[in-house]
DNA sequence: CCCTATGTTCCCAA
DNA sequence: CTTGGGAACATAGG
């Protein structure tokens, strides 16, 4: 469940918290985020997000990646000793600590000498400066449905199921539409609601459709907005029609079949 | 009990 | 090259 607004959402509660911090040390709990290089006695210089991914820069050179896939959280811990259930890592640092949960095992963990790694995606983050145009010429001669298209990590970084389902039906397209077939008009409809609902989702600290959980475990309330997404039966807000779900590409997909075609 | 569903991404094959 | 499907894993619900 965190797309993008919710790895904003941590990366802004993180930034806060750790940048300047010394590091005590990561410990490991499941072996299978690991090995990992020792980290004790680097201190955190700054927090990033890259797409879907965050990225903790150490004053060593190094950076640590931290992805969670799909149940994977972060809870910031100052006083507490035990370890909740599903915690896979624990980073130990001066005032407090950082745990990964994952109950499906997904997320991972990385270090990485940074500089080593370019980010092929920065440029292409819906926050920071899209760049539509560029879109549509990669969606020419595409048969793709405009819903898988948009959930390409290589062209949207961070874009995630939930907010390709609100973005097409507010810009009233059609999830199944092949994308190089989409008119200017219709890319001019994606550039205005994709920045806009996912900034609104930052606002809100993301989507809680199930378990998504801020740095503090609380909610976010952005799925108190959602139009769409989840609603399958219920009318749409815009015409009444029956909100459907379909599969696109493996993924479940709402939409209204009135409003976008 | 058994089958299906779930936010992501990688890998393989048609 | 493009596109679709299954797998990685754990748990919840019909």
């Amino acid at each position: 469940m965190p797309e993008l607004p919710e790895v904003e959402t941590l990366c802004g509660q993180l930034r806060g918290l750790v940048v300047g911090k010394r590091i005590d040390r990561l410990t490991i709990v499941d072996d299978r985020i690991g090995p990992l290089p020792s980290l004790s006695g680097s201190f955190i210089r700054t927090v990033a997000r890259s797409g879907k991914e965050l990225v903790l820069e150490l004053d060593d050179g190094r950076a640590l990646y931290i992805h969670l896939r799909m149940t994977g959280r972060l809870q910031w811990h100052e006083h507490r000793e035990d370890l909740l259930p599903h915690t896979r890592a624990v980073l130990i640092m001066e005032g407090g600590r950082l745990d990964l949960i994952d109950v499906r095992r997904f997320a991972t963990l990385s270090v990485r000498t940074k500089g080593l790694c370019a980010l092929p995606s920065a440029e292409n983050d819906p926050l920071k400066g899209l760049d539509v145009h560029l879109l549509e010429e990669k969606a020419k001669n595409k048969k793709l449905p405009i819903k898988s298209f948009l959930l390409d990590q290589r062209l949207l970084a961070g874009m995630g199921n939930i907010y390709a389902c609100e973005v097409l039906h507010l810009a009233a397209i059609d999830p199944t539409r092949p994308s190089g077939e989409l008119l200017g008009s219709e890319w001019a409809r994606i550039a205005f609601f994709l920045p806009s609902v996912l900034s609104r989702s930052v606002a809100c600290r993301g989507t809680t459709v199930s378990d998504w959980r801020d740095l503090f475990g609380r909610p976010g309330e952005y799925q108190h907005h959602l139009q769409v997404y989840g609603r399958e039966g219920e009318p749409c807000y815009r015409c009444g029609e029956v909100i459907r779900r379909i599969k696109i590409g493996g993924r479940g997909t709402y939409f209204c079949p009135r409003c976008q075609h």
